[in-house]
DNA sequence: GCCACCGGTGGC
DNA sequence: GCCACCGGTGGC
């Protein structure tokens, strides 16, 4: 789903995902052919991307895999008792694959299933979304599969596993579909970020919305799409969680940390490149990630900026009058919520 | 000039 | 500490 962007939850191709190797991951994120969205949007960006990506095959280290964990398994064997919160969840995932020093995209998407918790890689983005929309109500079993491979079973080797050097992170479940003709766009920050992810919308006219706020704006300005029955509960800008911690730069605790004029030592900051997690350990569900073994204490020099401050009150005032307006987000959103704690 | 991307604030 | 939002700007 990258839409200009590079990384988007981009579906891999269906022929990828019998064995979900590193190599798979490689082919999917270098070629053009393992996106098959079919939006004229995600094309543009997709190509885009493409070349971008082929010059950081290499990187193959920052692949990132997207997913849901959670099988809401009660029960699961592989449950550790002690598992974050996180873990309660459905597991969704797709994986993602550098398409330029600081971005990455989503190679593959993956589903673990309720009952062996083994990951199935989902063909398309379009079916991972699908998937996702209900995966609460419906979870996820490998015989799901067998819309796109007849003969899985639980008892085939899962797909994809955590263990083989791609970076994973939890989607949300129960995310809306796009409506049609628009797509959602995962934008996968590189390492070091201030924030994880963006999430974009690009509407059929290929405007491009970063908000819900956004939203609610071109809405107005377009009716046409609310006669269609497009409305704010169909979008969600809630963007995944990287599984391995740290992979996002903490935010600085206050401005004297960073005005004391000491440059940074090469070694307190994450890498640009990305630094592959320290095997399985951090991965497994449910397991806490690595930041404990990787201090940081990100500093820049940059000064704070109070002019914002006054555009922000105007921005905020702005949006409560249209939060007026705005359909009550639903339990979705309270859901979600809730299901983050 | 546009816009994709990044940073970071305010509010919670 | 997280997240929604959006300003600024480099690269095109």
């Amino acid at each position: 789903m990258v839409g200009g962007e590079e990384n988007d939850l981009n579906e891999p191709s269906l022929s990828n995902h019998q064995e979900t190797t590193q190599q798979d991951v490689i082919a999917v994120s270098s070629s053009s052919s393992s996106f098959s969205s079919s939006s004229s949007e995600s094309e543009l960006h997709e190509t885009r991307n493409e070349n971008v990506q082929s010059q950081s095959n290499e990187n193959v280290s920052r692949e990132l895999v997207l997913y849901n964990p959670s099988a809401n398994d009660e029960g699961g064997a592989h449950e550790p008792v002690s598992t974050p919160v996180r873990h309660q969840r459905p597991p969704l995932l797709g994986h993602l694959t550098p398409n330029s020093s600081r971005v990455l995209r989503v190679g593959a998407f993956t589903v673990q299933c309720a009952s062996c918790f083994k990951w199935r890689l989902i063909p398309t983005k379009e079916k991972y979304e699908e998937i996702r929309e209900h995966l609460l109500e419906e979870p996820f079993y490998c015989e799901t599969a067998r819309e796109w491979r007849p003969d899985i079973s639980c008892n085939d080797p899962a797909d994809i596993t955590q263990d083989d050097g791609r970076l994973w992170a939890i989607d949300k479940p129960n995310i809306a579909q796009p409506p049609p003709g628009w797509q959602r766009l995962l934008h996968i920050r590189g390492e070091g970020s201030t924030k994880f992810a963006d999430v974009y919308y690009i509407a059929p006219s290929g405007k491009r919305l970063r908000s819900m706020v956004d939203i609610q704006k071109y809405l107005i300005e377009h009716p046409e799409y609310q006669t269609e029955g497009v409305c704010m509960t169909r979008f969600s800008f809630q963007t995944p969680k990287p599984l391995q911690e740290n992979y996002v730069r903490k935010r600085r605790a206050n401005m004297n940390a960073s005005c004391d004029g000491s440059k940074l030592e090469s070694g307190e900051v994450y890498p640009i490149s990305w630094a592959r997690p320290d095997n399985s350990t951090g991965l497994q569900l449910g397991r806490p990630g690595l930041s404990e073994l990787f201090p940081t204490a990100p500093v820049d020099n940059r000064v704070s900026q109070p002019a914002k401050k006054a555009k922000r009150a105007v921005t905020k005032e702005m949006h409560s009058s249209l939060a007026s307006t705005e359909p009550p987000d639903l339990s979705l959103e309270r859901y979600f919520n809730e299901y983050k704690k």
